[in-house]
RNA sequence: CGGGGCGUAGCGCAGCCUGGUAGCGCGCCUGGUUUGGGACCAGGAAGUCCCCGGUUCGAAUCCGGGCGCCCCGACCA
């Protein structure tokens, strides 16, 4: 393609509204525009990426037995009413109503409609199991979309659903469908890692999480530094401490710590550590007030507490709820005397003497201990597991690291075929539930990961399988003999199966490479007029800026070597 | 939804406090000189100053309301 031909409206400068890395260098490599916050039009360079992480993802979604359909976008209220989603889904499920007045919404992922498909579609075992799968925009109305297409409010994603005559079968699509993106990101030729994660508004028994590791990553992810296990922190099981503090309990004492409120106020009042002292969070569910204890030091993980409570909503207590039920501001509760459901992490049950508030202002007490000040309805783990806590596998202990999910595998079992009543009759002639799996991919978000992780002062460092192009053609002057050899080297390459960014403007040396630098091609050929009196052209590689000078003739099979096409 | 910031030429920004002519850099157009890492000279085009209302002889600037966007948080396959 010649660039005088193309729309690669390259910026020099950094546009205002992008901080993050990806953000930044699509914007100013032209190859993506915003429309409104969180939606955006993907640019000829933009999409030709998009389009090559979707030939891998079909060419492995295939290899793995999937067949490809394409749901519509628009989905009716029915479906969602169905399997209680419509009033489940929140805001995020941006609903309308057509010109009859029906309740339609846009689809933040397609569970309903292939359900609804299947079940009318699947009578008999035989016609199982099935995967199908689709490459379509999602629109999900995020609250706050952010850092480009890394959390975009419409998208690009791969989704897939498995229907399976039982669990063992759920068992094997599953684990197709996780060794397939297993490849899927190695060849799309990210660093990354498989996660447990948790089911989130999907639902379902379990699921793992593919993250790709980079430090601007929105989620936080944990691992043992001796093994295997590894789940993502909203997730990751925190052992059960061993053993209790050997301390004799003290008596029980008021002290006045005046405008202490937080952890490191008290602490620094009362010259303890952190780990003495018993946060007490007051937290709001559908039907009451619940109080959550962890050690100070620690933080409460939110999901953990809604599974525990069997609630689908959680939210901290605000100040006049606090004040309600502590009979002090915020900053001051403790459990002691406190009437309502005191649950508490499993890190406190070994405490004693420990700094509680004191549900006065003003005061805490010192020296309190559970089952002799307070009582705890419930321990759990209700924290979120920190660098340094024994793995819940006994593989070392873990550490922390961020990291992009770029895509997330649900086994679902009979949540929406039950809800729906999708059903086939088994060699018995006895109606049975399909078993079901999901199974996502992020496209657009998988473009904005792999800058994250492949990018340099200068721009974008494409791995070559997702590269807008291989290799971007540098002549550096207008002349015959240049031009000619260009065309020529275009020419060739291009037979030799290389996509080629010929660079054809009338620019200067200068604007060329850093263009070239930002889109970030993994190979650069640079013919100039030096070069060619002595009969040779440059072949670049991106990464490393190692030059190779060759006869033009050389180019194509030592460039398809440095792109290690065979 | 809470906190912070921003909205002025295609892009990046100044001007606003202290009301009176809308400016700079990049980009764009024309001509010339240049030509291996974002050239130079000369000339030029381009703005509902986010929107609505108010104050004022006069508003980009002051006041009120609204909208949009960015960042932090809550939230989130």
């Amino acid at each position: 393609m010649r660039t005088t031909q193309s729309l690669i409206p390259t910026l020099r400068e950094d546009p205002g509204e992008a901080e993050t890395v990806s953000h930044r260098l699509m914007l100013r490599a032209g190859m993506i525009r915003k429309v409104a916050a969180g939606i955006y039009t993907y640019l000829p360079l933009g999409l030709r990426i998009l389009r090559k992480i979707e030939t891998i993802v079909r060419e492995e979604m295939n290899r793995a037995g999937a067949q490809e359909v394409l749901m519509p976008i628009a989905s009716p209220a029915e479906l969602w009413r169905e399997t209680g989603r419509w009033d489940f889904y929140g805001k995020e499920l941006v609903r309308f109503k057509d010109r009859h007045e029906r309740d339609f919404c846009l689809g933040p992922t397609h569970e309903e409609v292939i359900t609804d498909l299947i079940r009318r579609e699947v009578r008999s075992y035989r016609q199982l199991p099935l995967n199908c799968y689709q490459i379509q925009t999602k629109f999900r109305d995020e609250i706050r979309p952010r850092f480009g297409l890394m959390r975009g409010r419409e998208f690009i994603m791969k989704d897939a659903y498995s229907f399976d005559r039982d669990e063992a079968g759920a068992r094997i699509s599953y684990q197709k469908m996780y060794d397939a993106y297993s490849r899927i990101f190695t060849r799309c030729g990210l660093t990354f890692r498989a996660v447990e994660a948790d089911t989130g508004l999907i639902g379902g028994t379990s699921s793992h999480e593919f993250m790709v590791l980079a430090d601007t990553g929105e989620e936080t992810i944990v691992y043992a530094d001796g093994g295997t296990y590894a789940a993502n922190v909203e997730r990751a099981e925190v052992a059960v401490p061993a053993q209790a503090s050997p301390e004799a309990p003290r008596p029980l004492r008021k002290v006045s710590t005046p405008g202490a409120r937080s952890v490191e106020d008290v602490t620094a009042l009362l010259n303890i550590q952190p780990a003495q002292l018993v946060k007490t969070l007051l937290y709001q569910t559908p039907d009451d007030l619940v109080a959550v204890l962890v050690r100070g030091d620690h933080e409460v993980n939110e999901i953990k507490v809604k599974k525990l409570l069997g609630v689908t909503a959680l939210e901290m207590a605000d100040p006049a709820k606090v004040a309600a039920a502590t009979g002090a501001p915020v900053g001051f509760a403790g459990p002691v005397g406190l009437t309502v459901r005191v649950i508490a992490d499993h890190a406190v049950k070994a405490l004693r003497n420990v700094v509680v508030g004191a549900n006065e202002a003003d005061a805490h007490y010192v020296d309190a201990n559970w089952d002799r000040d307070f009582q705890i309805a419930q321990f759990a783990d209700l924290r979120n597991a920190r660098a340094g806590d024994p793995s819940p596998q006994g593989d070392g202990v873990l550490r922390i690291a961020r990291g992009i999910e770029v895509g997330h595998v649900f086994m679902l079992g009979t949540k929406y075929s039950k809800a729906m009543n999708a059903a086939f009759l088994d060699p018995d002639g006895k109606e049975c539930l399909a078993v079901m799996g999901c199974y996502g991919i992020g496209v657009s978000r998988v473009a904005a990961a792999a800058i994250e992780q492949h990018h340099d002062a200068k721009g974008i460092l494409w791995p070559a399988p997702i590269a807008p192009f291989h290799v971007h053609l540098l002549p550096l002057s207008q002349s015959a003999t240049v031009s000619a050899t260009a065309q020529t080297l275009y020419d060739t390459l291009s037979q030799a199966g290389i996509e080629v960014l010929w660079d054809d403007r009338d620019e200067r040396a200068g604007v060329k490479f850093n263009d070239a630098d930002l889109i970030g091609a993994p190979c650069q050929v640079v013919i100039g007029e030096k070069g060619l009196a002595q009969g040779t052209v440059e072949l670049k590689e991106r990464r490393t800026g190692a030059v190779k000078k060759l006869a033009p003739g050389d180019v194509p099979v030592q460039a398809r070597e440095l792109l290690g096409l065979r």
